[in-house]
DNA sequence: CCTTGACCTTCCAGTAACAGGAAGCCCTAT
DNA sequence: ATAGGGCTTCCTGTTACTGGAAGGTCAAGG
């Protein structure tokens, strides 16, 4: 199977792939032509990482899951630490991003939007940072 | 001022600060021995900037934010369709992270995390995506 | 046999917004 | 004179790719 074709399947891109491959994420053989061959492994490999990836899991996260993937005597553990450890810092994230809404949402509210210069938006970010 | 008073005083690490200089947010003056001035312009435009990154606008955004401050013709309606994109673009981030999250979360509560092999959230991970 | 076009290869540059660190001036105090 | 701290520029690295250039490979058609 060549990389365009591995590419549908997995539904990355072949820059995604070719890279994957650059970090050591999967190891695809060469024929002899020079042309990159996925087997069924490295096809699982990429639809995990993009499965993954999808769920937000950094590469480095993407390499340790795989890693546990392939390791029969993996502690189930250790797999939730990493999905733990990432769902918190999406649940942080959220809380930013929740907070900056709060406020935008607030300012644009404010805001006249007409052609007078006079704007709450730009009042408030000249203000010194609470 | 110096660069590092104006860093206290805007809460912006000098790393930063140089950063925006070199971009071009700021035009500090300089004196005689190459050392950056910074006045009560420079100052503001350093807090502004805080403030905006703070809330999530992006550099580019804070340019036109700045150059909307200053200038004193501005209709508040152009500021307030830059802060509408960026609320639209937040609350897109918000609800795919709350996507992530529920997915993630529903893994986490239903891996055993003991030192067993099996793991949903490996199993999860191998499947092909939906 | 030659050409065309689709595929494949590698390598280089750019993205966003900085952070870290090296090499070296400048200034003040001792 | 020297030690220190602050300042300067310049270069590299970060994350996870994406775009593009230059060029090899392969199958089909004339």
């Amino acid at each position: 199977m060549n990389i365009s074709q591995a590419a549908e399947a997995s539904g990355l891109p072949t820059k995604t792939i070719r890279y994957y491959e650059d970090i050591g994420l999967i190891r695809p053989k060469r024929s002899t032509n020079g042309y990159r061959t996925f087997n069924d492994t490295n096809l699982h490999q990429l639809n995990f990482g993009a499965r993954a990836r999808a769920l937000g899991f950094s590469i480095e996260d993407c390499r340790s899951l795989l890693a546990l993937w392939q390791d029969r005597e993996r502690a189930s553990t250790d797999v939730r630490a990493i999905a733990q450890a990432h769902l918190i810092a999406i649940e942080t994230k959220i809380a930013d991003l929740s907070a900056m809404q709060a406020t935008l949402k607030d300012l644009v509210s404010r805001c006249a939007g007409d052609d007078r210069p006079d704007c709450p938006i730009l009042n408030d970010l000249s203000t010194p940072a609470r």
